[in-house]
DNA sequence: CATCCAGATGCAAATGAGTCGCAAGTATGA
DNA sequence: TCATACTTGCGACTCATTTGCATCTGGATG
């Protein structure tokens, strides 16, 4: 079933000198494998189902490691949990399907700019930005 | 400043037919008086500069049915604690000074109408969004 | 291969924003 | 003025996340 895909979290985990344990080999294989945004409870699910016995706050004390490195990012919709995902390579944003709570990624090349040209126009440049769609499927008529 | 004389939330709020007492009508001036994005907290000590003894329950309590009623709108920017601003007549975004915690509105046109071109690709319609550019002042060099 | 110890873990308790139940108080329409 | 449904204060509660601490262990070192 589990075919050891590539897991690249792990050699960037070493690369930075944090430790390979047991736990964490688990928590990195499952966000290697996650294409969604789950949150801390939801990965703690899925280590539980490789690996019974983590604890949760082993999965949170994790997750900070690895945002704070920069391994991975994290979100807050509007639920107000945090949510992660695998550091991407080029930014984008979401677009939050309201009903389902599916999550899609999408990027406006267009927006980035306008937003530099906003800040550049107030002076501020930009550290980091949020651009979140909450959606629903467009209504047959 | 200007002091506001008018106070168009208690009116607003008697047609919805909610009652004024006294604690939702000091409220209700610190939100009129507001020029700004405070949180609870930081309403409850304005609060408690006119009134002393108003309790932070009836706080939330009060901004949630104000919320409810679109008479404000809540926010919640990345220190994760919920924030109210009067309802605005023209939806805007916000520039959040990462250093000093301001707040700037503004809005495009231009961002607006691509959000909506890039939710009608996906098939699907906006209920809302939220634009946050976390900025710093331009260094100079 | 054995040792060592900073860093990692499990667990339970703490934290902190926000909510809720309830008894007591009060605004408002009749 | 009365009746009553709506509000309030207060403390207890929730729920996600963090933290203190005793114990354990990865992996560098000898």
């Amino acid at each position: 079933m589990t075919k050891p895909k590539h897991e690249p979290l792990i050699d960037l985990c070493r690369q930075r000198g944090l430790r390979i344990t047991g736990q964490r080999r688990v928590i990195l294989q499952v966000l290697d494998a996650a294409d969604d945004h789950p949150n801390v409870e939801e990965l703690h699910r899925r280590v539980g189902e490789r690996e019974p016995g983590v604890n949760i706050a082993t999965v949170y004390r994790t997750m900070n490691k690895l945002a704070d490195l920069g391994l991975i990012e994290r979100h807050i919709f509007d639920d107000g949990r945090l949510r992660y995902e695998p550091a991407p390579d080029e930014h984008h944003d979401h677009l939050i399907n309201v009903d389902t709570g599916e999550v899609i990624e999408f990027r406006s090349d267009e927006i980035e700019r306008l937003q530099e040209e906003i800040a550049q126009k107030y002076g501020f440049e930009i550290v980091s930005h949020k651009l979140e769609l909450y959606v629903r499927l467009r209504k047959k008529r």
